[in-house]
DNA sequence: ATTATTTCTTGATTTACATCAAGGTATTGA
DNA sequence: TCAATACCTTGATGTAAATCAAGAAATAAT
Protein backbone atom coordinates (compact mmCIF):
# COMPACT_ATOMS: atom_id res chain seq x y z
CA UNK A 1 0.00 0.00 0.00
CA UNK A 2 2.87 2.08 0.92
CA UNK A 3 5.65 0.80 -1.68
CA UNK A 4 5.56 3.69 -3.99
CA UNK A 5 5.32 6.56 -1.31
CA UNK A 6 8.58 4.81 0.84
CA UNK A 7 10.08 4.69 -2.82
CA UNK A 8 9.65 8.33 -3.56
CA UNK A 9 11.15 9.37 -0.27
CA UNK A 10 13.88 7.38 -0.68
CA UNK A 11 14.68 8.30 -3.93
CA UNK A 12 16.40 11.58 -2.06
CA UNK A 13 16.68 10.73 2.19
CA UNK A 14 17.56 7.35 3.69
CA UNK A 15 14.93 5.86 5.51
CA UNK A 16 15.00 3.15 8.13
CA UNK A 17 12.57 -0.30 8.54
CA UNK A 18 11.44 1.43 11.58
CA UNK A 19 11.01 5.24 10.26
CA UNK A 20 8.34 3.31 8.10
CA UNK A 21 6.67 1.86 10.65
CA UNK A 22 6.19 5.88 12.08
CA UNK A 23 5.14 6.37 8.86
CA UNK A 24 2.66 3.55 8.53
CA UNK A 25 1.50 4.82 11.98
CA UNK A 26 0.74 8.36 10.55
CA UNK A 27 -0.75 8.11 7.14
CA UNK A 28 -3.98 7.29 5.20
CA UNK A 29 -4.78 5.67 1.99
CA UNK A 30 -7.44 7.02 -0.04
CA UNK A 31 -9.26 6.50 -2.59
CA UNK A 32 -11.04 8.97 -5.11
CA UNK A 33 -13.13 8.50 -8.30
CA UNK A 34 -12.32 10.52 -11.15
CA UNK A 35 -13.82 13.71 -10.54
CA UNK A 36 -13.92 13.71 -7.04
CA UNK A 37 -12.32 16.54 -5.13
CA UNK A 38 -9.34 16.44 -2.44
CA UNK A 39 -10.00 19.95 -1.44
CA UNK A 40 -12.96 22.91 -2.10
CA UNK A 41 -11.85 26.21 -2.34
CA UNK A 42 -13.25 28.00 0.83
CA UNK A 43 -12.04 24.91 2.97
CA UNK A 44 -8.90 24.66 5.03
CA UNK A 45 -6.58 22.64 3.21
CA UNK A 46 -6.27 19.64 5.60
CA UNK A 47 -3.66 17.08 3.61
CA UNK A 48 -0.47 16.75 1.59
CA UNK A 49 -1.54 13.99 -0.84
CA UNK A 50 0.86 11.60 -2.37
CA UNK A 51 -0.25 10.00 -5.85
CA UNK A 52 0.22 6.57 -5.82
CA UNK A 53 -1.54 6.38 -8.86
CA UNK A 54 -3.90 8.28 -10.81
CA UNK A 55 -3.81 11.99 -11.60
CA UNK A 56 -4.98 15.06 -9.65
CA UNK A 57 -4.92 18.31 -10.36
CA UNK A 58 -4.89 21.92 -8.50
CA UNK A 59 -7.18 24.86 -9.63
CA UNK A 60 -8.26 28.22 -9.05
CA UNK A 61 -11.61 30.00 -10.53
CA UNK A 62 -11.06 33.82 -11.55
CA UNK A 63 -13.64 36.70 -10.86
CA UNK A 64 -14.62 35.45 -14.94
CA UNK A 65 -15.26 32.27 -13.52
CA UNK A 66 -12.28 31.02 -15.87
CA UNK A 67 -10.20 28.15 -14.54
CA UNK A 68 -6.57 28.28 -14.46
CA UNK A 69 -4.77 24.65 -13.48
CA UNK A 70 -1.72 25.29 -10.83
CA UNK A 71 -0.73 22.17 -10.93
CA UNK A 72 -0.64 18.67 -12.31
CA UNK A 73 -0.13 15.73 -9.96
CA UNK A 74 0.34 12.35 -11.91
CA UNK A 75 1.92 9.02 -9.50
CA UNK A 76 4.77 9.31 -7.68
CA UNK A 77 3.62 13.09 -7.50
CA UNK A 78 2.65 15.51 -4.00
CA UNK A 79 -0.42 17.65 -4.32
CA UNK A 80 -1.16 20.51 -1.88
CA UNK A 81 -2.30 23.61 -1.10
CA UNK A 82 0.83 24.63 1.21
CA UNK A 83 -0.12 27.90 1.80
CA UNK A 84 -3.32 26.59 3.16
CA UNK A 85 -1.73 23.75 4.89
CA UNK A 86 0.52 26.21 6.71
CA UNK A 87 -1.36 28.66 8.14
CA UNK A 88 -4.87 27.24 8.12
CA UNK A 89 -6.04 29.97 6.44
CA UNK A 90 -9.12 29.26 3.17
CA UNK A 91 -7.79 28.01 0.88
CA UNK A 92 -8.38 29.73 -3.12
CA UNK A 93 -7.96 26.26 -4.51
CA UNK A 94 -9.44 23.38 -5.59
CA UNK A 95 -8.03 19.87 -5.80
CA UNK A 96 -9.04 17.37 -8.52
CA UNK A 97 -9.06 13.69 -9.16
CA UNK A 98 -8.86 14.46 -12.95
CA UNK A 99 -8.28 10.59 -12.96
CA UNK A 100 -9.47 7.58 -10.52
CA UNK A 101 -6.81 7.18 -7.78
CA UNK A 102 -5.40 6.28 -5.03
CA UNK A 103 -3.30 8.72 -2.39
CA UNK A 104 -1.41 8.54 0.28
CA UNK A 105 -2.82 11.54 2.85
CA UNK A 106 -0.35 13.27 5.48
CA UNK A 107 -2.17 15.63 7.99
CA UNK A 108 -0.88 18.26 9.07
CA UNK A 109 -0.34 17.62 12.74
CA UNK A 110 1.55 14.28 11.25
CA UNK A 111 3.35 16.32 9.03
CA UNK A 112 4.72 18.24 11.77
CA UNK A 113 5.47 15.33 13.48
CA UNK A 114 6.90 13.09 11.14
CA UNK A 115 9.70 16.23 10.38
CA UNK A 116 10.50 15.71 14.07
CA UNK A 117 10.10 11.79 14.59
CA UNK A 118 12.00 10.75 11.38
CA UNK A 119 14.68 14.09 10.63
CA UNK A 120 15.04 12.90 7.33
CA UNK A 121 11.63 13.35 6.48
CA UNK A 122 12.58 17.06 7.15
CA UNK A 123 15.38 17.06 4.95
CA UNK A 124 13.19 15.46 2.03
CA UNK A 125 10.72 18.47 2.41
CA UNK A 126 13.64 21.02 2.69
CA UNK A 127 14.53 19.43 -1.12
CA UNK A 128 10.78 19.30 -2.06
CA UNK A 129 10.18 23.02 -1.68
CA UNK A 130 13.52 23.95 -2.80
CA UNK A 131 12.76 22.02 -5.87
CA UNK A 132 9.38 22.95 -6.41
CA UNK A 133 10.08 27.13 -5.74
CA UNK A 134 13.06 26.65 -9.00
CA UNK A 135 10.36 24.83 -10.89
CA UNK A 136 8.11 27.65 -10.48
CA UNK A 137 10.45 30.11 -11.18
CA UNK A 138 11.40 28.50 -14.58
CA UNK A 139 7.32 28.39 -15.00
CA UNK A 140 7.13 31.77 -14.51
CA UNK A 141 9.61 32.90 -16.53
CA UNK A 142 8.60 30.88 -19.79
CA UNK A 143 5.22 32.34 -19.14
CA UNK A 144 6.57 35.61 -19.58
CA UNK A 145 9.14 35.15 -22.12
CA UNK A 146 7.17 32.61 -24.80
CA UNK A 147 4.87 33.28 -27.18
CA UNK A 148 1.54 30.72 -27.10
CA UNK A 149 3.48 28.24 -29.29
CA UNK A 150 6.94 28.05 -27.67
CA UNK A 151 5.05 27.65 -24.33
CA UNK A 152 3.41 24.41 -25.49
CA UNK A 153 6.17 23.25 -26.64
CA UNK A 154 8.23 24.19 -23.73
CA UNK A 155 5.78 22.49 -21.80
CA UNK A 156 5.67 18.98 -24.22
CA UNK A 157 9.58 18.91 -23.93
CA UNK A 158 9.55 19.39 -19.99
CA UNK A 159 6.04 16.86 -19.31
CA UNK A 160 5.70 14.92 -22.37
CA UNK A 161 3.63 12.04 -20.25
CA UNK A 162 1.66 13.95 -18.53
CA UNK A 163 0.43 15.92 -21.49
CA UNK A 164 -0.56 12.49 -23.59
CA UNK A 165 -2.85 12.03 -20.55
CA UNK A 166 -4.71 15.23 -20.05
CA UNK A 167 -7.59 17.14 -21.89
CA UNK A 168 -6.18 19.64 -24.26
CA UNK A 169 -8.28 22.38 -22.61
CA UNK A 170 -6.62 21.61 -19.26
CA UNK A 171 -3.03 22.03 -20.95
CA UNK A 172 -4.39 25.55 -22.47
CA UNK A 173 -5.62 26.48 -18.68
CA UNK A 174 -2.08 25.53 -17.13
CA UNK A 175 -0.52 27.63 -19.93
CA UNK A 176 -3.00 30.85 -19.20
CA UNK A 177 -4.20 29.89 -22.94
CA UNK A 178 -7.31 29.41 -24.19
CA UNK A 179 -8.39 26.40 -25.12
CA UNK A 180 -9.05 27.91 -29.02
CA UNK A 181 -5.50 29.32 -29.07
CA UNK A 182 -4.04 26.09 -28.31
CA UNK A 183 -6.74 24.19 -30.72
CA UNK A 184 -4.95 27.01 -33.57
CA UNK A 185 -1.61 26.07 -31.85
CA UNK A 186 -1.63 22.65 -32.73
CA UNK A 187 -3.10 22.69 -36.13
CA UNK A 188 -0.48 24.99 -37.16
CA UNK A 189 2.56 22.71 -35.60
CA UNK A 190 0.95 19.56 -37.32
CA UNK A 191 1.03 21.99 -40.46
CA UNK A 192 4.10 22.51 -40.21
CA UNK A 193 5.26 19.22 -39.47
CA UNK A 194 3.64 17.71 -42.46
CA UNK A 195 5.71 20.46 -44.79
CA UNK A 196 8.68 19.03 -42.98
CA UNK A 197 8.30 15.53 -44.70
CA UNK B 1 29.01 44.18 10.59
CA UNK B 2 26.98 41.33 10.72
CA UNK B 3 24.18 42.42 13.08
CA UNK B 4 21.54 42.73 10.17
CA UNK B 5 22.13 39.65 9.03
CA UNK B 6 22.21 37.57 12.43
CA UNK B 7 18.66 39.77 13.37
CA UNK B 8 17.34 38.09 10.18
CA UNK B 9 17.92 35.01 10.70
CA UNK B 10 17.15 35.76 14.61
CA UNK B 11 13.32 36.50 13.32
CA UNK B 12 12.99 32.73 12.56
CA UNK B 13 15.37 30.61 14.17
CA UNK B 14 17.48 30.55 17.43
CA UNK B 15 21.22 31.51 16.72
CA UNK B 16 23.70 31.09 19.83
CA UNK B 17 26.78 33.18 20.04
CA UNK B 18 28.85 30.26 19.52
CA UNK B 19 26.76 29.71 16.20
CA UNK B 20 27.36 33.42 15.39
CA UNK B 21 31.26 32.81 15.46
CA UNK B 22 31.33 29.96 12.79
CA UNK B 23 29.05 32.17 10.36
CA UNK B 24 31.51 35.24 10.57
CA UNK B 25 33.87 32.81 10.01
CA UNK B 26 32.54 31.50 7.02
CA UNK B 27 30.95 34.53 5.12
CA UNK B 28 32.24 37.35 3.54
CA UNK B 29 31.40 41.20 3.32
CA UNK B 30 31.41 43.00 -0.15
CA UNK B 31 30.25 46.53 -1.49
CA UNK B 32 28.66 46.91 -4.73
CA UNK B 33 28.52 50.86 -6.58
CA UNK B 34 25.10 51.05 -8.07
CA UNK B 35 24.94 49.37 -11.55
CA UNK B 36 27.77 46.54 -10.49
CA UNK B 37 27.01 43.15 -11.07
CA UNK B 38 27.09 40.30 -8.67
CA UNK B 39 26.36 37.34 -11.78
CA UNK B 40 26.26 38.01 -14.90
CA UNK B 41 24.71 35.05 -17.36
CA UNK B 42 26.91 32.72 -18.63
CA UNK B 43 28.76 32.90 -15.03
CA UNK B 44 27.91 30.39 -12.24
CA UNK B 45 26.25 31.57 -9.57
CA UNK B 46 29.00 31.45 -6.83
CA UNK B 47 27.24 33.14 -3.88
CA UNK B 48 23.80 33.80 -2.00
CA UNK B 49 23.94 37.30 -1.02
CA UNK B 50 22.27 39.23 1.87
CA UNK B 51 21.55 42.86 2.01
CA UNK B 52 22.25 44.85 4.62
CA UNK B 53 21.80 48.20 2.75
CA UNK B 54 20.87 49.29 -0.47
CA UNK B 55 18.98 47.07 -3.50
CA UNK B 56 19.70 44.30 -5.70
CA UNK B 57 17.66 42.96 -8.94
CA UNK B 58 17.91 39.79 -10.66
CA UNK B 59 16.48 39.49 -14.41
CA UNK B 60 16.87 37.91 -17.43
CA UNK B 61 17.28 38.77 -20.71
CA UNK B 62 15.18 37.37 -23.76
CA UNK B 63 15.34 36.64 -27.08
CA UNK B 64 14.16 40.18 -28.08
CA UNK B 65 16.71 41.58 -25.67
CA UNK B 66 13.83 42.83 -23.53
CA UNK B 67 14.73 42.12 -19.48
CA UNK B 68 12.62 40.07 -17.24
CA UNK B 69 13.12 41.08 -13.77
CA UNK B 70 12.30 38.06 -11.17
CA UNK B 71 13.12 39.86 -8.32
CA UNK B 72 14.24 42.73 -5.68
CA UNK B 73 15.84 42.35 -2.95
CA UNK B 74 16.16 45.59 -0.46
CA UNK B 75 17.87 45.47 2.82
CA UNK B 76 17.01 42.56 4.85
CA UNK B 77 16.60 40.52 1.73
CA UNK B 78 18.50 37.54 0.41
CA UNK B 79 19.24 37.29 -3.51
CA UNK B 80 21.12 34.70 -5.86
CA UNK B 81 20.23 32.08 -8.49
CA UNK B 82 19.63 29.09 -6.68
CA UNK B 83 19.00 26.72 -9.65
CA UNK B 84 22.45 27.70 -10.70
CA UNK B 85 23.87 27.99 -7.23
CA UNK B 86 22.95 24.33 -6.41
CA UNK B 87 23.71 22.43 -9.65
CA UNK B 88 26.70 24.80 -10.50
CA UNK B 89 25.05 24.91 -14.03
CA UNK B 90 26.10 28.45 -15.98
CA UNK B 91 23.34 31.04 -15.04
CA UNK B 92 20.31 32.50 -17.37
CA UNK B 93 20.44 35.77 -14.49
CA UNK B 94 21.52 38.67 -14.25
CA UNK B 95 22.08 40.26 -10.47
CA UNK B 96 22.88 44.01 -10.30
CA UNK B 97 22.83 46.50 -7.79
CA UNK B 98 20.32 48.89 -8.22
CA UNK B 99 21.72 51.27 -5.71
CA UNK B 100 24.97 51.44 -3.80
CA UNK B 101 24.96 47.83 -1.20
CA UNK B 102 26.76 46.03 1.17
CA UNK B 103 26.15 42.48 0.64
CA UNK B 104 26.79 38.99 3.12
CA UNK B 105 28.03 36.87 0.65
CA UNK B 106 27.92 33.00 1.78
CA UNK B 107 29.78 30.09 -0.96
CA UNK B 108 28.53 27.39 -1.75
CA UNK B 109 30.56 25.62 0.23
CA UNK B 110 30.28 27.38 2.99
CA UNK B 111 26.49 27.21 2.68
CA UNK B 112 26.73 23.71 2.59
CA UNK B 113 28.92 23.72 6.03
CA UNK B 114 26.88 25.97 8.07
CA UNK B 115 23.73 23.60 6.87
CA UNK B 116 25.72 20.98 8.74
CA UNK B 117 27.42 23.11 11.54
CA UNK B 118 24.80 24.84 12.48
CA UNK B 119 21.39 23.20 12.49
CA UNK B 120 19.24 25.67 13.06
CA UNK B 121 20.20 27.38 9.65
CA UNK B 122 18.89 24.24 7.62
CA UNK B 123 15.71 24.91 9.66
CA UNK B 124 16.20 28.68 8.68
CA UNK B 125 16.55 27.71 4.54
CA UNK B 126 13.72 25.55 4.92
CA UNK B 127 11.53 27.77 5.73
CA UNK B 128 12.98 30.48 3.54
CA UNK B 129 12.31 28.01 0.80
CA UNK B 130 8.99 26.87 1.18
CA UNK B 131 7.69 30.76 2.10
CA UNK B 132 9.02 31.64 -1.51
CA UNK B 133 7.77 29.06 -2.98
CA UNK B 134 4.66 30.43 -1.37
CA UNK B 135 5.13 34.03 -2.71
CA UNK B 136 5.76 32.57 -6.29
CA UNK B 137 2.69 30.74 -6.63
CA UNK B 138 1.08 34.09 -5.51
CA UNK B 139 3.12 36.01 -8.05
CA UNK B 140 2.07 33.45 -10.76
CA UNK B 141 -1.69 33.49 -10.44
CA UNK B 142 -1.83 36.99 -10.12
CA UNK B 143 -0.21 37.07 -13.48
CA UNK B 144 -2.88 34.90 -14.98
CA UNK B 145 -5.65 36.19 -13.31
CA UNK B 146 -5.26 40.08 -13.18
CA UNK B 147 -5.62 42.92 -16.16
CA UNK B 148 -2.10 45.28 -16.07
CA UNK B 149 -4.04 47.63 -13.77
CA UNK B 150 -4.79 44.81 -10.96
CA UNK B 151 -1.65 43.53 -10.90
CA UNK B 152 0.18 47.21 -10.86
CA UNK B 153 -2.19 47.59 -8.29
CA UNK B 154 -1.73 44.16 -6.27
CA UNK B 155 1.66 45.20 -6.31
CA UNK B 156 1.88 48.47 -4.31
CA UNK B 157 -0.41 46.69 -1.88
CA UNK B 158 1.99 44.05 -1.31
CA UNK B 159 5.46 46.02 -1.52
CA UNK B 160 4.71 50.10 -1.06
CA UNK B 161 8.14 50.08 0.03
CA UNK B 162 10.43 48.64 -2.44
CA UNK B 163 7.90 50.13 -5.47
CA UNK B 164 8.87 53.82 -3.80
CA UNK B 165 12.55 53.03 -4.52
CA UNK B 166 12.87 51.60 -8.00
CA UNK B 167 12.48 53.54 -11.42
CA UNK B 168 8.72 52.88 -13.31
CA UNK B 169 10.13 50.50 -16.19
CA UNK B 170 11.90 48.06 -13.74
CA UNK B 171 8.17 48.13 -11.71
CA UNK B 172 6.90 47.63 -15.63
CA UNK B 173 9.60 44.75 -16.23
CA UNK B 174 8.56 42.95 -13.01
CA UNK B 175 5.10 42.72 -13.89
CA UNK B 176 5.51 41.89 -17.23
CA UNK B 177 4.49 44.82 -19.20
CA UNK B 178 5.66 47.56 -20.91
CA UNK B 179 7.00 50.60 -19.31
CA UNK B 180 4.76 52.54 -21.93
CA UNK B 181 1.56 50.55 -20.69
CA UNK B 182 2.32 50.93 -17.29
CA UNK B 183 2.94 54.69 -17.51
CA UNK B 184 -0.71 54.78 -19.03
CA UNK B 185 -1.98 52.45 -16.17
CA UNK B 186 -0.95 55.12 -13.60
CA UNK B 187 -2.44 57.92 -15.69
CA UNK B 188 -5.42 56.52 -15.41
CA UNK B 189 -5.41 55.77 -11.91
CA UNK B 190 -4.39 59.29 -11.15
CA UNK B 191 -7.46 60.21 -13.10
CA UNK B 192 -9.20 57.48 -11.21
CA UNK B 193 -8.20 59.51 -7.81
CA UNK B 194 -8.66 62.92 -8.78
CA UNK B 195 -12.46 62.13 -9.55
CA UNK B 196 -12.86 60.79 -6.61
CA UNK B 197 -12.19 63.68 -4.39
C1' DA C 1 25.85 75.39 -15.07
C1' DT C 2 25.01 72.81 -18.82
C1' DT C 3 25.53 68.66 -21.20
C1' DA C 4 24.47 63.94 -21.09
C1' DT C 5 21.93 60.17 -19.60
C1' DT C 6 18.15 58.10 -17.75
C1' DT C 7 13.38 58.07 -17.08
C1' DC C 8 8.65 59.09 -18.22
C1' DT C 9 4.86 60.40 -21.27
C1' DT C 10 1.81 60.56 -25.21
C1' DG C 11 -0.02 59.38 -29.72
C1' DA C 12 -0.56 56.25 -33.80
C1' DT C 13 -0.45 51.69 -35.25
C1' DT C 14 -0.11 46.68 -34.94
C1' DT C 15 -0.63 42.13 -33.07
C1' DA C 16 -1.30 38.11 -30.36
C1' DC C 17 -4.62 36.26 -28.15
C1' DA C 18 -9.49 36.35 -26.18
C1' DT C 19 -14.24 36.16 -26.94
C1' DC C 20 -18.36 34.81 -29.20
C1' DA C 21 -20.76 31.49 -31.82
C1' DA C 22 -21.77 27.19 -33.76
C1' DG C 23 -20.98 22.68 -35.54
C1' DG C 24 -18.38 18.24 -35.25
C1' DT C 25 -16.41 14.29 -32.86
C1' DA C 26 -15.51 11.47 -29.13
C1' DT C 27 -16.60 9.27 -24.68
C1' DT C 28 -19.60 8.02 -21.13
C1' DG C 29 -23.60 6.27 -19.15
C1' DA C 30 -28.58 4.57 -18.51
C1' DT D 1 -27.73 1.83 -28.56
C1' DC D 2 -28.95 6.08 -28.22
C1' DA D 3 -28.86 10.23 -25.51
C1' DA D 4 -26.03 13.08 -22.93
C1' DT D 5 -21.87 15.08 -21.68
C1' DA D 6 -17.39 16.30 -22.51
C1' DC D 7 -14.09 17.70 -25.78
C1' DC D 8 -12.19 19.79 -30.02
C1' DT D 9 -12.23 22.70 -34.17
C1' DT D 10 -13.02 26.67 -37.09
C1' DG D 11 -14.47 31.24 -38.37
C1' DA D 12 -15.63 36.14 -37.39
C1' DT D 13 -14.85 39.82 -34.46
C1' DG D 14 -13.00 42.40 -30.45
C1' DT D 15 -9.45 44.12 -27.33
C1' DA D 16 -5.66 44.70 -24.11
C1' DA D 17 -1.32 45.43 -24.41
C1' DA D 18 2.96 45.66 -27.53
C1' DT D 19 5.50 48.24 -30.71
C1' DC D 20 7.15 52.28 -32.97
C1' DA D 21 8.29 57.00 -32.67
C1' DA D 22 9.47 61.21 -30.70
C1' DG D 23 9.60 64.61 -27.34
C1' DA D 24 9.50 66.22 -22.29
C1' DA D 25 11.18 65.88 -17.54
C1' DA D 26 14.11 64.65 -14.30
C1' DT D 27 18.82 63.08 -12.56
C1' DA D 28 23.41 62.60 -12.81
C1' DA D 29 28.02 63.84 -14.38
C1' DT D 30 31.86 67.15 -15.64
Amino acid sequence: MLNDFFNKLSKNILLTEADKVIFSQHVVVKKLRKRQYLLHEGEICKHVAFVNSGMLRSYLVDEKSNEHIIQFAPEGWFISDLYSFITEDASNLNIEAIESSELVLVSRASHIYLEKAVPEFFKFNYLQYRGAYIALQKRLTSTFTLSAEEKYINLLNIYPDIMQRVPQHMIASYLGLTAETLSRVRKKLTKKKSEHS
